[in-house]
RNA sequence: GGAGAGAUGGCCGAGUAGGUCGAAGGCGCUCGCCUGCUAAGCGAGUAUACUGGGAAACCGGUAUCGAGGGUUCGAAUCCCUCUCUCUCCGCCA
């Protein structure tokens, strides 16, 4: 959420950044709103100061009938004190509600752009590999090879959910280890292995709630939500904390299987593994001194491209455009991986910086001094990577013309030294 | 699921016949003094949020003793609800 004291005072500015995200207006009625509340807050707490100094007054008189007068007079400010509170607490709820849903300031370093045809590309690495035959898309590999049954995964709970099985199931597995150990043993994560259900204040720190709540999967009682991504629990690991400031930049990997209801997305890639509603992701996140955000996410984005380097998997690095970035980030890397057997480069991490955004909703900050006044932290993270299509990659750029698929070596110790699933 | 105990400041821990308690004391930490180093000792300071004033240093107000509500002129203290933690039983991987 963005701090008012900044909306206040540079109105204009912010409302300006924010429509560079299209839309808007994002902050109609937010100053009316935001002096309101001072008004009453100040005419609310001088009735309160008064109350407190007479209440004293009559706390050092032993006979209390000498302060009749007084008790009944503040019997009249404590009922419109009570009043008070009450609208107060309407105007905070309101106002409140209003921040919560007013999203992120793009980055200055963000490119401007409407949509996702405006995004940049930054780098690409290695080269479409050339076929001698037609390019298969994962599905048919998969089935073919026995390995990803989606009429069972349908039969067993509905679309968009999937069977692995054999050396497809073997596989999955195999790429989390991977994953893990190169950013544990290499990048130098922490990792941690977090719930996969959190409560309703983890999902507004970091921003999923109170506006997507329609695209999550919602236990009803107790009233837990199915993680959308690990990083909705690992940034809250820090949730209302104060972090010591030589502990930073603190780096976390998560493995977590990920459940989306993926609201507003039916019709798209109905086949296949890309978009289902329980994926497997490895997350990288970091909570950053704010004059190091910049470097830490340039960083955790080469340790997701490491990844692909490692199983020789081409891509490439795109910076979204204003009008494509997400809610809560401000600036964001997608790595697009190369799918031969669609023909495209398709989204397999997106790694986003989210400067004090996340950290004020959820209070996790740090001290510059010893003495000086708790800061907001920055937050960033990123996939590393998207598990499930990084299997389809593996088969997209690794199949034979005899339906076989070569794995790539980097992976082959995961997999029990297994070099090809025939 | 059943029974019980608890939740106070960075930590430990007082405080329950309601008022002078933002909260004793200790530890830790910071600054200063002292000491030939270290240790000890002495003195001062040491929460957060919102908010008013101020260029700032800073000064003032309000709130916060798990959360929310109630009683009262006044609540850490009394009442109600909830959450979490711990112990025992049950159940289970």
């Amino acid at each position: 959420m963005l701090d008012m004291k900044f909306i206040r005072e540079n109105l204009d500015e912010a409302e300006r950044r924010l429509q560079s995200r299209g839309g808007g207006p994002y902050l109609d009625g937010i100053k009316e709103l935001d002096e309101k509340r001072r008004n009453l807050l100040y005419e609310n707490e001088t009735l309160k100061a008064e109350r407190n100094r007479v209440s004293d007054e009559i706390a050092k008189v032993k006979d209390k009938s000498l302060v009749q007068q007084q008790i009944q007079d503040m019997r009249a400010v404590s009922q419109r004190i009570k009043e008070q509170d009450e609208e107060l607490k309407q105007l905070d709820e309101e106002l409140q509600l209003f921040l919560l849903t007013v999203p992120n300031l793009p980055d200055p370093s963000t490119p401007v752009g409407a949509s996702e045809v405006d995004n940049v590309e930054v780098r690409s690495w290695g080269s479409p590999r050339q076929f001698s035959f037609a390019a298969k898309p994962h599905w048919e590999i998969g089935e073919t090879l026995g390995i990803l049954d989606f009429e069972r995964g349908a039969k067993l709970t509905g679309a968009r959910f999937t069977l692995y099985r054999g050396a497809g199931a073997r596989m999955e597995r195999a790429l989390i280890s991977f994953m893990l150990d190169l950013h544990t043993g290499q990048h130098g994560y922490e990792e941690v292995l977090p719930p996969f259900m959190v409560n309703r204040e983890s999902m507004t720190g970091t921003g999923q709630l109170p506006k997507f709540e329609d695209d999550l999967f919602k236990i009803a009682d107790p009233e837990y939500f199915l993680i959308p991504t690990a990083e909705v629990p690992v940034t809250n690991i820090h949730r209302g904390e104060i972090l010591k400031k030589i502990d930073l930049p603190i780096r976390y990997a998560a493995y977590s299987p990920c459940f989306r209801r993926e609201a507003g997305s039916y019709g798209k890639d109905t086949r296949g593994l890309i978009r289902q509603h329980q994926f497997n992701k490895v997350e990288l996140v970091k909570f950053a001194h704010p004059s190091e955000s910049a470097a830490e996410l340039e960083k955790l984005t080469l340790d997701a491209e490491k990844v692909l380097q490692l199983l020789e998997l081409p891509y490439r690095v795109m910076a979204l455009c204003s009008g494509d970035i997400g809610f809560s980030a401000a600036k964001t890397y997608d790595i697009e991986v190369w799918l031969p057997g669609q023909s495209c480069y398709r989204e397999i991490s997106s790694c986003s910086s989210f400067g004090d955004f996340q950290a004020r909703r959820a209070s996790i900050r740090f001290r510059e001094e010893e003495k000086s006044k708790p800061e907001f932290v920055h937050t960033i993270n990123g996939s590393g990577l998207a598990v499930g299509r990084t299997l389809v990659a593996i088969l997209e750029n690794g199949q034979q013309e005899d339906g076989t698929v070569v794995i790539p070596k980097a992976l082959r110790p995961y997999m029990g030294g297994l070099e090809r699933i025939r």
